[in-house]
DNA sequence: CATGAATGAGTGTTCATTCAT
DNA sequence: TATGAATGAACACTCATTCAT
């Protein structure tokens, strides 16, 4: 069926067209115009493929977050405990282009969301997801024996996920003070301390876009 | 004689009343009237004291911010080293329900700095005032022995603001999953990071708000 | 297929509501609600084909002035010298209904013009277009030695468009005291006033809105 | 009664505050804070002085009318005829600074007469004072056989207003273009057109200000 | 007398939405 | 399916006016 293809080739068009104006503009600058304008369509258009201007901006963060998903499940893909890990958190934080429009997105939502109980429990979803991916990595992490016997693995993963806003936030209020590196080593230190003590940290791979960035 | 009135006073009562409305609505939703309506006062008057929206909305931050600075020079007085950066950690950390509101403000106005240069310096220039702040007691720390030596100051003291930002939007976001107590513990989890290897940790008292709202 | 229509029409439908607003209420009262409702239409649409206010009065003063220069060159087709400087004039003052209502709208935009250096420019503009055309007909009545020989043809040029203005805002202020017929009998005093010494004045049609106001 | 002196030195200052604010802001943008500013006083005084705001406005345009029928009298003291005349008409002339102002100011209350009958009937009634002097004028020069004898005193005087006013709105609108010199040269040009055929024009003082704007 | 705080109506403009074509 | 004309509500802001002090 083609014509389901091109309708969802052309609802992520129209989703990308608002991401790009979300992150030039601010949120509150995406209208209907605006983004009509950007995907290079008419207005009336996006009444097709959308129910209304929330549809439109729900759709665009949900998108996001699925692309990130996504990015995560391919990158984990035989991966376990540590490892696993560290890679879902690289592939969340705002380490190259692509991602830190994703941060924008998001960081931009969240002011939204608390005039918006949808947009609320939709990141609250999310956040849910996230959470129990990073605490499933831990804890076959602790069963292999790579971490510290008595760490609390809801801590931890909470841990994490407040590093992951910590570090979007401030690379999108102060994109040239967070570089790539800097998020890494960020990151690194947090891993380290959830390793048994004198524990010897493995070697790992600096990804290409923390390298290039630094 | 006119009927006198307290500037001042007036104005900080507009910017308070601006603050409930964005923390309960959403900065979308904190309009001219809206404010005017939670403040009890004509839309009319709000011309008096401010020369535009922005200069309410740019205000109310900038009052924001100065309260937390406030506090902070209040609970640093006589204090030094690592003691002194614990307090003003505790300060900046949404761990009660007036500094909630603080951190649903700045939460709020991080999406909209995106499009609003304006908005963008301010938030860069508190960001230096903080992170100055935090590295100082940082170096009067190492100066007293308290850190381990080799810590890079740099990045601790950003790291110490990565945590304050992540913490604020969880707590903004997801209120009952980010409990004072909980906020505590990451950042001392992150001091005792900072100490040198074996060393002992202090016992330090636990704010009374922390303890409240665990 | 969108609904068709036809966009010059559309506009020049609205800008001649504004003139009806204009030459009844005055230009401080020819707000867009008024235009809106003289021109049965909603507010928003006005946005539709004018970027905003400004641009529809000033498009509306615009469309006053093509109107009379399109009338002019219908009437001076063919015609030479003094005869076409009659007839330019003629189409110039305001000597029936149509052209009472330009110059109510250009005598509004005088005094506009004052604090807004946009109209100021455009109508110097059509102050040196109107000019140009009058001592082009003067110099080629000169030419046919129709004119007296000494006669200052930037002084005559200049002197009828004073008559024009003057009359315009004479007929806009006291229309019962100033007739077409009158207006047509100071034209013709002034152009006699520019043959030689004992040249017999050519009989001229007086135009029938002329006679018939008078 | 030095009170009621203070008192009308009061509101001519007032007034003469409102001329410049129109003369560089245009009569659109004269609000009562731009008047109370220019005047360096209250906006609640202004109400103290004038019962509303078209009664500052109205009692503006007044003032000015009375200032230039004073100033004809000064000048026609001891004048009679076409020299009474002259007089007259040249003190009606926006032939230097402070009548440019006067011009200014009534060239702007054209536009608002159209939508307010008071302004229309205070300028009808100026418009008759001003014509019935100029034919008081013309009458008595008829008389002492100053001017052709078959002349149309209703229709010479209507001419000479028609004059100012033209004149007055092209220095309003073109300063650089309209000249003192001009608007003298014009004048006299028309005073020439109502003496006898072949009567030598007397030997006029061209006034200062004049002779330095040509 | 004089001040300036306060009001509320009115302005131009933007915007999401609907609907006929 | 797609267009864009049209609507009406909401917005920020300006302003003349009133009134307590």
């Amino acid at each position: 069926m083609p014509k389901i293809v091109d309708w969802d080739a052309k609802r992520d068009e129209i989703l990308s067209a608002t991401w790009r104006v979300i992150a030039r503009d601010g949120l509150a600058r995406a209208t209907i115009t605006a983004i009509a304008r950007e995907a290079k369509c008419s207005r009336g258009i996006l009444a097709h493929y959308f129910d209304d201007k929330a549809d439109i901006l729900g759709s665009a963060l949900m998108l996001s977050h699925r692309r990130v998903i996504d990015r995560i499940d391919a990158q984990t893909a035989g991966r376990t405990g540590l490892d696993a890990l560290r890679v879902t958190m690289i592939e969340a934080l705002p380490i190259d282009e692509p991602r830190d429009l994703e941060a924008q997105i998001e960081i931009s939502f969240w002011g939204r969301a608390l005039g918006t109980p949808a947009l609320r429990d939709l990141q609250n979803t999310e956040f849910d997801q996230l959470v129990s991916r990073l605490r499933g990595h831990l804890a076959q992490a602790l069963a292999e024996g790579e971490l510290a016997g008595g760490l609390d693995l809801d801590f931890a993963a909470h841990q994490l996920v407040v590093l992951i806003d910590g570090l979007s936030a401030e690379r999108v209020l102060y994109p040239d003070r967070v570089s790539p590196a800097r998020q890494v080593a960020m990151l690194d230190h947090l891993l380290a301390s959830f390793r048994p003590a004198g524990a010897a940290v493995p070697a790992v791979a600096v990804p290409p876009a923390a390298q290039a960035g630094a």
